[in-house]
DNA sequence: GCCCAGGCCTTTC
DNA sequence: GAAAGGCATGGG
């Protein structure tokens, strides 16, 4: 076991966590436990620092996935001075959040799922997945399961996935992982934001929010602005926008933001959907 | 019991 | 190209 510790003004476990860019962790005591793939995690926050905890072979993974090379100072400063009063009020509150470089595979997936659904109901299905078709694993003697294969993914039936909550969605999943086993990813690897969106959304099921989420949160597109439901209430609420065409918010907030856009979203989105709440 | 959720697909005009 | 309707399910 390693600890890998950081200053917490801008990493914190709380904010990272409960921002609504991952769907795998549940509390433990006063931090969380934290799944990726096949790996685990312990994250934890106590004053001005965040303690992350794993195994020896996986340091490197959780450096990477915890975004270490970013600058949120420099984010927050720049949302601070966008000139939207909104925008800076929900970096300011949630300059905790670091947006994590999450495996590709499991955000297609676990985005393919989350369409016209809700985060508490994602995470519980997603759970459901792993349960049935995950290998377990063991961390420090405690067990957990890891995100499924591709080849666990493939084999499981239609009939499985509607068993387990999906509905509608249980033929896309079939769909999305005979794509995968194909050589989708290596077909988008190194290929640019717009390349890569266009492609996602060939697959069925996958329109423009969803292959926003998996540019943002899976490839590192930062470019990326998914907008979805509490971020169109942002947008016309506080930007006080007019467009109602999905595409078209996304496009307005892309050209003003450029690589800050995927922050920023998580930022609004946090704000709308968990922060605001608190402050009134 | 009802409304809604990190939307998308199909049909119709 | 835009608008409308349908969709499975269960959290709150």
């Amino acid at each position: 076991m390693v600890n890998l510790i950081y200053p917490s003004e801008y990493f914190n476990a709380n904010d990272t966590l409960e921002c609504g860019q991952i769907f795998r962790f549940v509390k433990n005591g006063n931090g969380y436990n934290l799944f990726s793939a096949d790996k685990m995690c312990k994250i934890v926050t106590v004053g001005d620092q965040t303690v992350i905890t794993c195994q020896k072979n996986d340091e490197q993974y959780f450096r990477n996935f915890f975004d270490q090379n970013t600058d949120y100072a420099n984010i927050v400063c720049r949302a601070r001075e966008s000139g939207y009063q909104v925008l800076a009020k929900a970096a300011q509150l949630g300059k905790g959040v670091r947006i994590l470089r999450q495996d590709a595979q499991e955000m297609l997936f676990s985005f393919l799922i989350s369409q016209n659904n809700n985060i508490p109901r994602i995470k519980s299905t997603i759970e459901k997945l792993c349960t049935a078709l995950g290998e377990q694993k063991n961390f420090n003697g405690e067990n957990y399961y890891a995100f499924p294969t591709l080849n666990a993914l493939d084999g499981a039936s239609v009939d499985f996935y509607k068993q387990i909550g999906l509905g509608y969605r249980a033929e896309y999943m079939k769909n999305l992982s005979a794509q995968l086993k194909d050589g989708l990813l290596c077909e988008i690897a190194d290929k640019d934001a717009c390349f890569v969106k266009k492609r996602l959304m060939q697959i069925k099921g996958i329109g423009e929010k969803v292959a926003d989420c998996a540019c943002l949160f899976g490839l590192y597109k930062t470019e990326s602005f998914p907008v979805d439901v509490w971020i169109e209430k942002i947008y016309k609420e506080d930007f006080y926008g007019t467009l109602s065409d999905r595409k078209k918010i996304t496009a307005f907030f892309t050209q003003k933001f450029g690589v800050y856009s995927g922050y920023f979203q998580q930022y609004l989105f946090y704000y709308k959907r968990t922060l605001e709440k608190s402050i009134k």
